[in-house]
DNA sequence: GCGACAG
DNA sequence: ATCTTGTCGC
């Protein structure tokens, strides 16, 4: 239904000047290549949800791990600081991926699988930040997005137009629709059911609401303070 | 030819 | 994403 293809062109007027764009492309292409497409080892009960708030030129990220056992988040992990590199789409991670890091490694405990807000391999170039937050910390993780980013959307999947290779999924979430995709060892179809089941109120699942609310508390009252 | 474009 | 008042609804 919806079709989209990136101008390169745009990116290049945004990237900071000396970024060398074609070695980011080739990084990209390198890690979309270790992204793995397997099934879950292990049955799911901790579920980490990561998200970002900005002011000005500070980030401000949570991660919170949601348990599906006791219905509750479990625990928080936040990180708060400079910005180095500013929005470009398709090289979100650029911007985002130290902050999520940052503040997933704050966590005690280690979660079955983590959930970001942003797209996995439904990328054109396969590595949205879902994707690369998964190759780098090699877990298993899901891109949940409120909006496309690549693809053409086929029914109830995202389609690759380049290939014709099934990228991702759309799945009903509250009132609204989310896009789903793989973002590092699980299945398509896994990751389509665990957000669904996950969707308990509107817009995001759990884990990744709770890390939005949390991000934001942050922002405003710092790290310390908030997450007490 | 211009514009599209995760957060 | 963020900048922002009032306003609608539970």
């Amino acid at each position: 239904m919806v079709k989209r293809i990136i101008s390169e062109n745009y990116v290049k007027s945004r990237i900071p000047k000396g970024f060398n764009l074609e070695a980011a492309r080739m990084v990209q292409r390198r890690l979309a290549s270790m992204v793995a497409t397997t099934p879950l080892r292990q049955p799911v009960d901790l579920v980490t949800g990561i998200d970002v708030a900005y002011r000005g030129n500070y980030a401000y990220s949570v991660a919170a791990t949601y348990s599906m056992e006791l219905n509750h988040v479990i625990e928080y992990g936040c990180y708060e600081g400079e910005v180095t590199f500013p929005y470009v789409p398709t090289l979100l991670s650029f911007r985002e991926l130290s902050p999520m890091i940052r503040a997933f490694m704050r966590l005690k405990r280690r979660p079955q699988v983590v959930l970001i807000d942003g797209h996995g391999v439904a990328h054109p170039y396969r590595l949205g930040i879902a994707a690369h937050f998964g190759v780098v910390m090699g877990l298993p993780t899901i891109g949940v997005a409120k909006s496309l980013l690549y693809g053409e959307v086929k029914g109830s999947l995202i389609i690759d137009p380049s290939n014709g290779e099934v990228i991702g999924g759309v799945v009903g979430c509250g009132r609204h629709e989310v896009y789903v995709s793989v973002g590092n060892m699980i299945t398509l179809n896994d990751a389509l059911v665990l957000i669904s089941r996950l969707c308990l109120r509107d817009r995001m699942p759990e884990p990744i609401l709770y890390a939005h609310t949390m991000a934001n508390r942050v922002k405003h009252s710092g790290c310390i303070n908030a997450l007490i």
